[in-house]
RNA sequence: UGGGAUGUAGUGUAAUGGUAACACUGCAGAUUCUGGUUCUGCCUUUGGGGGUUCGAAUCCCUCCAUCCCAGCCA
């Protein structure tokens, strides 16, 4: 059996679909092809990947290809904002849909088309119905619809009609164009579904040319037909329209007969992932717009700075299935903190500063401390850092009163400077109320690059910032934009959940020279601290501004969480 | 008995009649010039009940639970 190794390949079921189909010979040449189809009514999120990544990844797995396919039959909704940010998404994810850009509303002379030869076959008709009445006359879940009374219309009426929808003679709602199937169908896409509606709306691409817009059911599946996609992938919710696709590519003179498949949409524990919402958050002005770093929208992973490496790990490591899930949060920190560890060069910046003076260390000498940018990547080279005799180290790298376990600065203890030398506390001196300004220290001159030859070993190792040579700058520190798993759950109200504390702003700052010029799309490790990027849109030469990414993982913070000192 | 779908560690996903596993999380430890990284170990799993079988997560019956569908949205 040939086609035995080729099914250990796959690993998930739409894969051992797609073997399948190849193995026997169902797919046209062998290339199968697939289509990402999104509306542009908004911009693309993180669950958007996983269908990116289904529907270009599988593609570029078995030699296939994949279609871009913007699917704007709502003119009400749609703009050219959005079709440029998905453009633009798709390819930060490092895909490409090469010649193949399509949108649906090429389509229309051809879905018109159609719909007039249904109607000459008497399989579509015009309907008169307002829409209270649609919805009276469709029944409900476990009622029958009864049939219109405008089913029996003549064929020769029903086509003036819809000539006349098409030429602009009716307001909006007067009529609609539907297909003839089965009102009694226990499913109710299957009633009778809409095929066109009237809408006097500028369309982006087709302006005014139409005042008559195909509905999904009628558009979707005869483009994926049209452009002989092979496979087509979607969401869950789709699984109830599957008969209405095979109706639709199965109406005489359709050539190809595409397949739907359908796969859990993914979801992950404190974000919200509806469009509605999304929009809703930029509308009310809880964001910073559709790339506020904490949307979970490409964009806004994007100016996170968050790589796309890591996002397609991720989604990678969440599968495809068919059941509805929740991912961790955790999943997707670790994804990015992995690919980050690898490509961030590390820096030094003191969020919260206190000034540390080295009391044996001459006034007026400074001398440049030589550091890797990157312990993980031996090629990202070494830079020069400037050290003298006062520094900024984190306010919390000093103790009074040193709690159990504490193995940072206190008087008596010794620790490293990282990359220069090993201090001694030997005092320090408080403000007015009692907090600490200044930490007095000795250094061992002996110990410059961070070891000493008699091997003794220090327990702690701060960050550092040379007072005279510190650039400032403005630091956002995002969190998690909910505060609950699942936002809402509680009440009803995903607002109710935001959590207050997404976004701290730190303009204390001190930061190493080299920071002065970065750059938005650099990673950066601020060491011991976190991720970091240049904010794409505030971060200017001379006054930079960065977004955390993601923190590093913190042992000490949950160590004293458990000894009850948080 | 409206229709459609889905139930495997805390979370996600494998295993399709032959020893239930991988990753994340959590916990414990080792290493470390980042309390990061790396490494080691541990915890916890087939929705319930019946049946077929030498053998069931897998096949059959049944019950239960969850999700989706009543836009002129997609």
């Amino acid at each position: 059996m040939e086609e035995t190794a080729k099914e250990l390949e796959a690993t998930n079921f739409l894969e051992k679909i797609i073997e399948d189909d190849l193995a026997n010979g169902r797919v046209p040449d062998g290339k199968i092809i697939t289509r990402f189809p999104p509306e542009p009514n908004g911009y693309l999120h993180i669950g958007h990947i996983k269908s990116i990544c289904i529907n270009f990844g599988l593609a570029q797995k078995y030699g296939g290809t994949c279609h871009l396919r913007l699917d704007d039959t709502n003119p009400a909704k749609e703009d050219v904002e959005y079709i440029d940010s998905i453009k633009r998404d798709i390819k930060w994810l490092g895909f490409d849909w090469g010649k193949h850009e399509y949108y649906a509303s090429d389509y229309y002379g051809q879905l018109y088309d159609i719909a007039v030869k249904l109607i000459r076959e008497g399989k579509a008709y015009v309907d008169s119905l307002t829409p209270e009445q649609m919805k009276e006359y469709r029944g409900s879940l476990t009622e029958p619809g009864r049939n219109s009374p405008d089913r029996d219309r003549s064929i020769d009426e029903n086509l003036r009609l819809f000539e006349e929808m098409r030429n602009g003679v009716y307001p909006e709602g007067k009529y609609l164009l539907r297909a003839k199937l089965d009102m009694a169908s226990p499913n109710i896409n299957m009633r009778d579904p809409a095929l066109y509606r009237i809408k006097y709306e500028t369309h982006p691409r087709t302006g005014d040319k139409w005042c008559i817009y195909p509905m999904y059911d009628f558009t979707h599946p005869i483009s994926d037909a049209i452009e002989n996609i092979t496979h087509s992938f979607c969401t869950l919710e789709f699984e109830d329209h599957r008969p209405a696709y095979d109706w639709a590519t199965s109406i005489d003179g359709i050539e190809h007969a595409p397949h739907q498949y359908e796969f859990a949409r993914l979801n992950i524990s404190y974000f919200v992932m509806s469009k509605r919402k999304l929009l809703q958050l930029v509308k009310l002005g809880i964001v910073d717009g559709w790339d506020d770093p904490r949307m979970p929208t490409i964009s806004g992973i994007r100016r996170r700075g968050y790589s796309p490496e890591s996002m397609k790990d991720f989604v990678g490591r969440v599968g495809v299935a068919k059941v509805e899930s929740v991912v961790d949060y955790s999943l997707l920190e670790f994804c990015v903190r992995e690919d980050l560890n690898k490509r961030a060069r590390r820096v030094m910046v003191v969020l919260d500063p206190i000034k540390l003076v080295i009391d044996n260390y001459p006034a007026d000498k400074t001398e440049m401390i030589e550091a890797d940018n990157n312990p993980e990547d031996p090629s990202a080279g070494k830079r020069l850092i400037p050290f003298s005799k006062e520094l900024y180290i984190e306010r919390e790298d000093f103790a009074i009163d040193p709690p159990k376990g504490y193995h940072r600065l206190y008087v008596g203890n010794e620790i490293r400077l990282k990359h220069a030398y090993y201090v001694t506390a030997s005092g320090y001196e408080t403000d007015s109320e009692g907090n600490v300004t200044v930490v007095h220290c000795n250094y061992d001159p002996e110990s410059r690059g961070g070891t000493t030859l008699d091997g003794r070993k220090v327990k702690g190792t701060s960050h550092w910032v040379s007072v005279k040579d510190a650039v400032s700058a403005e630091i956002r520190q995002y969190d998690k934009l909910f505060a609950s798993d699942n936002p809402g759950a509680a009440t009803g109200n995903y607002l109710d959940d935001l959590n207050p504390d997404s976004l701290t702003v730190l303009n204390g700052a001190k930061l190493e020279p080299s920071l002065l010029s970065a750059k938005p799309g650099e990673y950066l490790q601020f060491m011991r601290s976190g991720y970091y990027m240049a904010d794409s849109h505030d971060s200017k030469e001379g006054h930079p501004v960065f977004n955390r990414t993601v923190t590093l993982k913190d042992s000490w913070d949950k160590m004293k969480q458990k000894m009850g000192l948080k």
